[in-house]
DNA sequence: CTAAAACTTGACATGCATGTCAGGGACAAG
DNA sequence: CTTGTCCCTGACATGCATGTCAAGTTTTAG
């Protein structure tokens, strides 16, 4: 699959495919003339890579998430694996607490659309 | 209570509350030599500004949300009601499939958690 | 009244993710 | 082989929310 495919079939522009890829977030193999050919895998990947920057973690962190899995895998350090741990928790409740304020968010969004309809329910000349 | 306060009451730099002011986030009144003054529903207020841009709104739509409401009372012409309607239900179901995406993320990393644990576990020298 | 602390405006700088454009290769289909 | 489409790199530009610095004014406490 080359980048066109798999812009289109995650709607993430090529731009930003290879900007993840510069930043460590995706690594692709290159045909000899030095395309980019990635493979299914990478599909969820990047969806999982927009999850991510959707929940406002820049590239550098998530490049060290995606990445502490494979290096806690391979090079069994226990110091490593322990900073990996501490790293994976903070992030986590990072999470929580933007969850935490969508929800939030969400909530008052909910009571100025209560208002909104109690308006248009009042005035249905608004159609 | 002026804007040293209510940046330690709030958390969020003196900078960002003018910032705010000036995006229409946030209203003040001045004393006569020009500094600005808060009252307590600021500091809520602050609160809900800040998850709305947790939520990724931009400054120019929370500033339309802001103020739906009021414009939808004040000037309650049908057709801007039932635009100020649809922008807040476009905007919830952009919040809501960002929490869906944030519990995805959350989910992936209870996963590397998981793994790591197990590890931490079978190598119980990394203390 | 005076000095320190807090505030004001304005300008410039930064980080991040992205868009966009230009000049030049790669490759598949006729 | 040629042409049209896709891809490559590199550079410059943008939007947004913030940080930071400077020079000057206001407020407050002693």
């Amino acid at each position: 699959m080359r980048i066109g495919d798999l812009s289109a079939r995650t709607g993430v522009s090529q731009r930003s495919l290879r900007y993840y890829e510069n930043q460590g977030l995706l690594s692709t193999t290159r045909s000899p003339g030095g395309q980019r050919h990635y493979d299914e895998a990478d599909v969820p990947r990047v969806q999982e890579i927009r999850a991510f920057l959707a929940a406002g973690l820049p590239t550098r962190v998530i490049a060290g998430l995606l990445n502490g899995l494979a290096v806690c895998r391979a090079a069994p350090d226990a110091d490593e694996a322990l900073h990996s741990w501490e790293t994976l928790s903070r992030e986590r409740s990072r999470i929580t607490s933007v969850i935490d304020e969508l929800v939030t968010a969400r909530h008052a969004l909910d009571e100025l659309l209560a208002v909104n309809h109690a308006f248009l329910k009042e005035h249905p000349t608004a159609r």
